[in-house]
Formats: structure tokens, C-alpha cells, sequence
DNA sequence: CATTAAGCGAGACGGTACGTCCCGTCTTGTC
DNA sequence: GACAAGACGGGACGTACCGTCTCGCTTAATG
């Protein structure tokens, strides 16, 4: 899959908004470029999919802004008229592509530990895609430079964040568990740890066992913090 | 701290072995490089200093061979003689400074519970050290590269694994529980996922709670498997 | 004099065509180097000006491509843009200078003799030069790589041999002296070989005494095979 | 013939006076290195011989100290202590490859005429040959390089010069010829510089017409030099 | 309906670092 | 003391991208 199969994209830093469909692998579609005083549409959805296009098939290293130009069709400039640089792409491509995929299912399994499984094994799934890859990508450069971790965290995560804690909320209310935020914090810190752990530091992705035992003893926890708290 | 203050350290990638003396910051000892047809210790212990020293001060992407070379006062092909690249020497800083501050204490602490704590506080301690910090690029740029994360994995991780395993397995010993690998195994990743996750994605670093409550958990899951695998 | 000064110039290996003012020796024109997507003619002059200025100052093993790049106030990346090679680049720099120099001048002179003499010692003071140093360069370093010769050859020596054949049949016209081409050819290896002999063998300019022998010797030897051809 | 087939050699800039035997190409001599505290003269002859098989084979730009050494299978410190420069070590070559090809025939052919005519066709056929493009090569680089220039002309060349003016003085003597020292250079200029026009500037070999014509024209010469003198 | 102004493709430009090649110097240990 | 071996500081190479800057062209909105 040279090219991958992503959704809808809103408008990232731009303000533009909109919606990418399906690319079938491969296909570029005609780039309509000289659209008078406006910024173009097709123009930006061509340097989105250019670049992580380019990062699942070379690499981080390799991805350069003339590189993702040239796979747009697209002139340099344009690309530093709406983007500070390669991460600030990757960012407006991982919003919408990402958000989709580790969305929590409401009312989802039976059980409150069947519903923490599977969003596990989204979260682990995720990974392995080429969505996936941008974020692992974004979270690997966010070690080494400041800024992309900044706006890593005051954006994409923060927001993720703000879903996973609302989610696990909503599963642990299901079983009358309700828990403060502070602990519910630490909570989903347990919950994600050990698959970040797999996905970022063992290279090794999380297996039905770890992803098991995590749902139990996160919802055995909790168990023991609203006896405590109650 | 513009040099950071390092201990010992032994052969790295080549076959020399030898201790760095602790380095007052700022100093720089004089490079004894006209050592005949063998290669110079010295000039290897100015590159690593100058290496992680100006990973400190100055961060990953502005870490250049360059200007390792020039810092540490020798050219740029006899850096390339030796290492690969700038993650290699990394790598090769990493190995010395990493073992001592992740070394396991043995028969330390009380009980278990506070055994493990007081490893995770050493750990969490690690990333906020300069030596941590290296580790932290070396794992961001694993992420980018492949080969990277190859050689991270092969070498320091995997070693770093081990010991954590035996200590962790010993530290349970203490309290008569002992479990099979493949459960320790999992029990090392419900240990150190948080704190990684904390490190590596939130950015904020592992506060007391977190750390008590993940040494708990990690001896509450132990103690239940072991009752399950007797 | 440290910057030779030379007269105007032609387009060199590109498509700008152009002319150089005489340059006061050590002054530097501002070189307007943001032209848009077109090449700027300032910065191709300042690197044809550095060039030859640095060889005639320091000599052809000293000129460098970051010398003439840092002396013109240039990226070499620029230079590699338009020039394969220092000697492109000096190539680039003979046209226009020597052609100038060794021009022959119709109805100089009285006699054929007195004419061929004015254009020997034309071409014995142009190796005294600045320019001459260039071409004494270029022919060196045509003993020392096969593509240097060749482009030497079908450029400017072809060029400049048409124009010496041409030169010396209207001066042997003016006697009424004729001879087929070939013969034609042989004359002007004669009377060019001891010049050329002393510049690049001996190493002495040549003198007068060898100069006049020398048109006297042509001239003779022409009308011998006039008499023989008609 | 990747290897030239030199015959015998003096000592060049050191003190052993040896001859070389005739090499069959692609042959290698154990080289005898350990000598104790005497020259080796098999480390000599193996530098020189790959030093010229070098230039032939590659050119000069690709001829390095260090191929040589490698090539010779001597170690690059052992050259430079015999020699300055690769320069320096064409030089040492030079010296007796090409005196045996320059050498003047004493007696040889009929009348003066023809002995110029087969002294002209030794010249102009040395240059063809490997040792000639020793001398192309080194004739070149003193057009780039003082230091060689100097070199070359105070060693080869003014010896050179020195055969051709005695051997011109013979031949002539023969006819009954006899001119003063200064014409006889001018002679020997004339003589020599359509040659050396040819193997420097056009790059093609002098053909038979030239070669004729040119010993022709120095004996005419010679004659009314004669005349006037007497 | 002309004018204006922004988006855009194109690409030259000054720069920085890359990784490589070879220089000439040096030191060690062997013969 | 000559020599093989080879590490070392140094300098230039030619390349790859960076981010900035015109230049003309195109087109929608404005006057």
C-alpha cells in the first residue's frame, strides 16, 4: 500500500475545511493550482497526502519539503506560505486521519473489561497503520526538538487525552465506578503505558496477553480506588 | 551544567577499554592524538564529551558531526573512523553513563513494594539527568530510523531489559513469589510503561503517586499470578 | 595588480550575453544575486572576475572552488550550477579576454613581414598577461586531463586557429603569395611552434631576435611553396 | 599494456645507482623491504614503476601518494622520506626513461637532412610512448606549478637542450655548417617548436609532412646562418 | 469591465552540513 | 635506522536541502 487510504481531513493550520476522499493507492488526482486570490484546496490536500505518502514509503529521514513539492506538484513556497516545516504537516495530517481511528466506541463489548480491551486493540492497531506511523513519527521528533513536542502536546494530545479520560469515565460509570479526575488520570497513564511502552521502546507490538491483563488490572484499580474514595 | 559530569566508561563500538574520570564542566583535557598506529584513548573520550555535552546544551538537531568534531578538537574523518554517525556515538555515550544509574540496588528498601518504588524513582530520576537525555533523543530517533531502533533494541535495550527482569524477579523473590518468564515479562512492561509514557508522550514527569501506585499495582498483579501458577 | 583588468564579456558556457566593465583593481561591484527564476549576469560576473584574479594571485593549485565562491561572495552551490569544474570556469574566463588579445590587425604594418612580426610579438606579450596566465593554465592542465584538452581544443584553439589561418593568408595575399590549406597549416604550426615552444618548454618569453627570425623563416618558406604550387 | 616497459634507471634524487631490468606488464617483484639501515632499492624501483603505470593507467589527476604506496605495497612515510611529491617522483622517472629515447644518433643516415628528419620522428614518437606522457604530464603541471616548472627546467630540460644543441652542432658540422651558439639555439627553437606545438597545443602527433618540412627548413636556415657568419 | 491583489509554479540564490578523499605529519614496533 | 602500518589534524571536494527571494502567470473580487 504505496499510498495510504486515509478519510476526511479538516483544514489544519490553514483555514480551510474540507474533506479528502478515498485515494485509491497510486492515483494522483489533477492539482488545480491557479484558483485566483484563494487559497486551493486541491493544493493542500496534495502536500498532505504527498508528505505521508513519502514518510510511510522513505522515512522520516528521507521526507524533505522539496521532496513532498515535487510529489505534489506543487511549488516550495506554497508548501512555506501555509507550513512552518515537515512536522507542521505532519500535525494537519494527523489530526483528522488519527481521530477516527482511537475514537472510543460507546456502548461497545459487553463487559466494562471487553470495552477497555477493545480500545486497546485500537490503540494498538493504530500503530501498525500508516497513521500510525505519523504519530509514532511526531512522538520520536517531540524527544528531540521542543517545539514539535510543544505543539504535540498542546494539540493533538491534549485532545486525545481529553477523549480518553471522558472514555474511560463513560466504560467505568457503566460498572458504577466513578472515580475523581486526579485518579482517573493516573488511570488512563496505566491503561496506555505499557502499549507506548511496546509501541515506542520494545519495537514489539502489544499482544492479546498484555493487552488483556492490562484492561483487568486497570479496571481492578479502579475498583479499589472507588471502594476507597466511596 | 554545560558538561554534563560523567563517571566511567568503558570500550564503546571499538575495543579499547578505559575509565573517563569525572569531568569538572568546562574543562577540557588536553587531546593526546599522535599515538602512533593504535587509537587514541583520549581523542575517544573528547569526542563522547563533546557529544552528549553539546546534545545538552544545544539539543539533537543541532548536534552535528561537525560540530562534535570541532568541540572536541579533532577532524571530522577521525570521527567517521570510528563511528557511523552521530547516533552511533550516542549510542556509544549511552552504554557507560545508563548502567550505573539504572542498576538495580539489590536489598534495598524494606519490603518489595518499596524496593520497586525506589527503582522507579531511579528510573524517573534517569530522564531528567543529562544521561537521560541521551537516551531520550536515542529512543525519539528510533523512531524516525529503522536502523536506529535496530541497533537501540539489540544493544542497550535489550540488556537494560535483562537486568530489569532479574532484579525485578529478585526483588519478588524477597517476598516468596516467583513467577514464570513470560509473566515477568509482562510484569516488567506493567512496571516501566508508565513512567515511559509519562517521559516519552505526556512529557510531564512521573510524580510520587504515580510511582507508588504503579510499584502496587505491579506486586498486587505478581502476587495474584503467583497464587494462579502455584 | 592584484585584480587583472580585463575588458568585456561574452555568455560563456550559458546564455546570458553581457559585457564587463574595466574593473579598478580591488574594487567589488555590488552583485544583485535575487534575479527571480532567471540567472543573475552579476553573480556569473563576480565568479569569472574572482577566478581569474585568484589565479593570476595565488596560482591554478591554490584556486579552489570555495576560494573563488568566498572571494565572488558566493554559494558554491551557485558555482556548481553553471560550472562543472574550476576549469569550466576558466574556460568560461579565456574566451572573451583572449580574444581580444591575440585579434590580428588587417593592413597593419608595411611589409608581410613587418605584419606577421606585429602578430607574433601580440601573441608572445599576451602569455606575459593575466589573461595569458589563464591560457597558459588551461593548456597545462590539458596535458593532465583528457577532458580538459578536448574542450580546450573544440573551443577556444579551434576557434583561435581558424582565426590565425585566416589571418596569415590575408597578410601572404597581400604579397601575392597563395598556398593550398594544408600547406596553409603546416605555415602556421611553424611560425606559432618556437613562441609556443618558449612559453611552455623553455620558460623564457620570447625574444625579439627569434621573433623576427621566425616571420622571416615563414614568410620565405611561403613563397617557396607559392613557387612550387603555381 | 597497463605497464610500461622502462629499462634501465639511475638513482633520481637519492644516492643508489641501480638500473631497472625490463618489466613484463603486469609483472610485480617481490618487493625486499626490510633492509635494515640502508636504503631499499627494490622499495625505490617499486615506487617508481607504480608511479608511472599509475599515470599511464589513470591519468595524472588520479595519481596519489597514497596509490602509489599501495600499489608499490610500501608504506606512504617510506616515500616521503626519498621523495617530495608525486611531482618529485615523476621527475626521479623521467630522467632515464627518456634520455635513451632523446639520444641522437651519431652517424645516422645519409645526409644532414635525413638525420634531422629521424631525430625530429625519435622526438615526436617519444611522446606517444608511456615515458613520453611522463614528460606531457610534467610539461603540463609546470604550467600550473613554479615550484615544477623550476624543477623541470633545471634538471631534464636545460640537459635535454643541451644533447640537441651538441647533436644539432654535429649534424650541421657534417655539411660543412658552422653557426654561433646563439643562432643555434634559435635553431634548436625552431626546430623543436612545431613539434612541441603539436604534442602540447593541437594534440595531434606530427606527420611526416611536418616533420620534413620542419628539419628542411631548420637546414636552410642553418645554411644562410652559415653564409652570413662566414 | 478594468484593475488589483493574492495564490501559485518555477527556480536562482546564500547557506550549512554532509560523507569522502587525500594530504603531509606523527608514532609504534619489527627487522 | 629503514621500513610497514596506520591514526591523526586538516582542507577541499561535490551533493542535498534548507529557507528566502523574485518573476510572471492566473484568477476572483473590487471599484
Amino acid at each position: 500500500m504505496p499510498e495510504s487510504d486515509r478519510r476526511t481531513r479538516s483544514k489544519g493550520c490553514g483555514t480551510i475545511s474540507a474533506t479528502r476522499e478515498a485515494r485509491p493507492a497510486g492515483e494522483r488526482t489533477k492539482v488545480i493550482s491557479r484558483t485566483g486570490p484563494r487559497r486551493s484546496e486541491s493544493v493542500r490536500l496534495a502536500v498532505l497526502n504527498a508528505a505521508d505518502d513519502l514518510l510511510v514509503e522513505r522515512g522520516f529521514a528521507a521526507l524533505t519539503i522539496e521532496g513532498i513539492a515535487q510529489r505534489a506538484g506543487v511549488a516550495k513556497q506554497t508548501i512555506y506560505r501555509w507550513w512552518k516545516s515537515k512536522v507542521d504537516i505532519l500535525l494537519d495530517t494527523l489530526t483528522d486521519d488519527a481521530r477516527e481511528a482511537l475514537r472510543w466506541q460507546p456502548g461497545e463489548g459487553g463487559s466494562a473489561e471487553e470495552a477497555l480491551a477493545a480500545q486497546l486493540r485500537r490503540v494498538s492497531a493504530f500503530f501498525a497503520e500508516p497513521a500510525g506511523q505519523v504519530l509514532r513519527a511526531l512522538l520520536g521528533h517531540a524527544q528531540l526538538d521542543e517545539d514539535t513536542a510543544r505543539a504535540l502536546r498542546a494539540g493533538f494530545l491534549r485532545e486525545q487525552r481529553a477523549l480518553d479520560t471522558a472514555g474511560l469515565r463513560e466504560v467505568l460509570a457503566r460498572e458504577g465506578i466513578t472515580v475523581d479526575d486526579s485518579a482517573l488520570g493516573t488511570l488512563v497513564d496505566t491503561m496506555l503505558g505499557p502499549l507506548c511502552y511496546r509501541a515506542l521502546v520494545s519495537g514489539a507490538p502489544a499482544d492479546r496477553g498484555l493487552i488483556d491483563t492490562t484492561a483487568r488490572l486497570t479496571l481492578a484499580h479502579a475498583r479499589a480506588l472507588s471502594a476507597t474514595q466511596s
